[in-house]
DNA sequence: ATTGCCGGGTT
DNA sequence: AACCCGGCAAT
């Protein structure tokens, strides 16, 4: 049942899974223990201690979760609380009525503007547990509001009236049932119920409908929406204040009979509101030659991953791209080209507007760059020109350190936030050299770490031992050199 | 044999 | 924590 390699050493313990109770719904528990091991005559019976404390023995062909049942399998019954991805971000919702002749689940969830309304899905865009974000999201969603303080602070032209209602969304008040057959987040692959890894994408990118859609209904509570997002949103003022969303669980009422354990779900409750701003974040690619803009930094870091670095470059990319402000008019008008292209220069003239003020990322994930970059820093913003972008680094925490050295870039002191020229390191020609024969597997979205079991094979895995070898043991990261899972190349 | 990295040390 | 490393599993 565990057919992924290394799962010999891995204990399954405080694996995070979904296990049927008694009522033959399902909740979310960790494993506890092995209740009783497989026999070739019976499952493996798993403790299973569900999120409010309950304990129960489970056989595992109750259990969904990563080396378990995919939930596809499942019979959902009324009641059963379930996740789903909404426009990209994961929403909570309660099954209302399985019908597996038909592959559809029909499920009650709530928006984030407070409306109910039922979808229809297949039962693989269902999950049985919350998502977790990937690690580098991980410690972004905290504090939304602290971002949005500093939005504030900022204080700039951004008037965020009231209460605007999300256009799309308000004009679905009321109970109703939609049909999503999009979800845009390909959310299709069969490990339901586990956590990110079908979750971890940009969806938004390439197409200018995504955008609107997102900035109509999203918050910053599902995996993809990140603190950039959260920002470009509140900027944008299509988003403003409170997007109090548990990243975690406040469990509460559902509409069906409570049942034992009361396992965490979302709740969500956001009124969004919008306002009367021009200006609109967007995050601009300045590899040189290419001038890419994306609505995302979701969407910009794909992009510099596919296109300039590599599928599973899972840090870097966060140099090449920077946040640049435009005016929406602007946008709508010019966005499709930009969207489109990759690598041409978009030139002096359909440029955005005046690019203003920039952000400071909060303490990004902690990342390996001292090396990497102390072998080369061009920095020029030469290719920058067109677009009169204020380039700078997306995420500097660590760098901002390391790099203090380099004076061709000029950080400000709080509060204002750093402003650098990009530097554009050299090891990409070596990473990209080294995973020229590593096919992307965007299939599947297969971003999380988290999940051995959809791993590359080896052949197609990129390490740091890998990529820059034995002698430059130096510039491995921190992980590779204490034989711990290689935090850069995550796969 | 080499590689990735878990699990469990020590500092 | 950060760091180190024996040893297992995959290749």
């Amino acid at each position: 049942m565990f057919g992924s390699r290394r799962l010999a050493k891995r204990s399954i313990v405080g694996t995070r899974v979904a296990a049927k109770w008694q009522d033959g719904r399902y909740y979310a528990g960790v494993i506890k223990g092995v209740y009783a091991e497989e026999t070739p005559f019976t499952d493996a019976v798993y403790t299973i201690l569900f999120e409010d404390g309950y304990e129960k023995s489970t056989p595992s062909k109750s259990i969904v979760g990563p080396g378990f049942q995919p939930c596809s399998t499942c019979v959902l019954k009324k009641g059963q609380k379930a996740f789903l991805t909404l426009n990209g971000r994961e929403i909570s919702g309660t099954v209302i009525n399985h019908a597996t002749d038909m592959d559809e689940v029909l499920l009650n969830v709530q928006l984030v503007n407070g409306d109910e309304i039922d979808i229809i899905k297949r039962i693989d865009e269902v999950r049985l547990l919350k998502s977790r974000k990937s690690a580098r999201l991980q410690d972004q969603d905290t504090d939304y509001s602290k971002m949005a303080d500093l939005q504030l602070t900022e204080a700039r032209k951004r008037t965020v009236s009231s209460g605007i209602d999300m256009p799309s969304k308000s004009v679905q008040h009321g109970y109703r049932t939609i049909h999503l057959a999009d979800d845009t987040d390909g959310n299709t692959n069969g490990t339901v119920g586990s956590d990110e890894s079908s979750e971890d994408v940009e969806m938004m990118d390439e197409n200018i409908a995504a955008l609107v859609l997102t900035s109509l209904s999203c918050s910053p509570q599902s995996p993809q929406f990140t603190a950039q997002d959260f920002r470009d949103f509140t900027r944008n003022g299509h988003l403003s204040s409170s997007v109090a969303s548990s990243g975690f669980h406040s469990n509460q009422s559902e509409h069906s009979d409570p049942s034992p354990p009361t396992p965490s779900h979302l709740s969500e409750s956001a009124p969004a509101t919008t306002s009367a701003i021009q200006k609109k974040t967007m995050y601009q690619c300045t590899w040189p030659g290419c001038n890419k803009i994306s609505a995302t930094c979701e969407a910009i870091e794909k992009h510099v991953r596919d296109t300039h670095l590599g599928s599973d470059t899972e840090n870097e990319e966060d140099f090449y791209y920077t946040e640049i402000e435009v005016n929406v008019d602007n946008v709508t008008r010019g966005f499709s080209d930009m969207c489109t292209s990759a690598s041409s220069p978009p030139a002096t003239g359909s440029a955005p507007a005046t690019p203003s003020f920039v952000i400071p990322d909060h303490d990004y994930q902690k990342k390996e760059f001292r090396q990497v970059f102390a072998s080369s820093v061009p920095s020029t913003s030469a290719f920058l020109g067109h677009t009169h972008a204020m380039p700078i680094p997306i995420k500097v925490s660590e760098i901002q350190r390391s790099l203090s050295w380099q004076n061709t870039h000029t950080y400000a002191t709080s509060p204002s936030p750093p402003i650098r020229i990009s530097n554009r390191p050299s090891p990409q020609e070596r990473l990209q050299q080294h995973q020229a024969q590593s096919p992307k597997l965007h299939t599947g979205f297969p971003t999380s770490k988290s999940l051995s079991i959809h791993k590359k094979p080896r052949s197609e895995v990129r390490k740091c031992r890998k990529v820059y070898g034995m002698d430059n043991r130096d510039m491995w990261c921190t992980q590779c050199k204490w034989k711990k899972a290689c935090t850069r190349f995550l796969d």
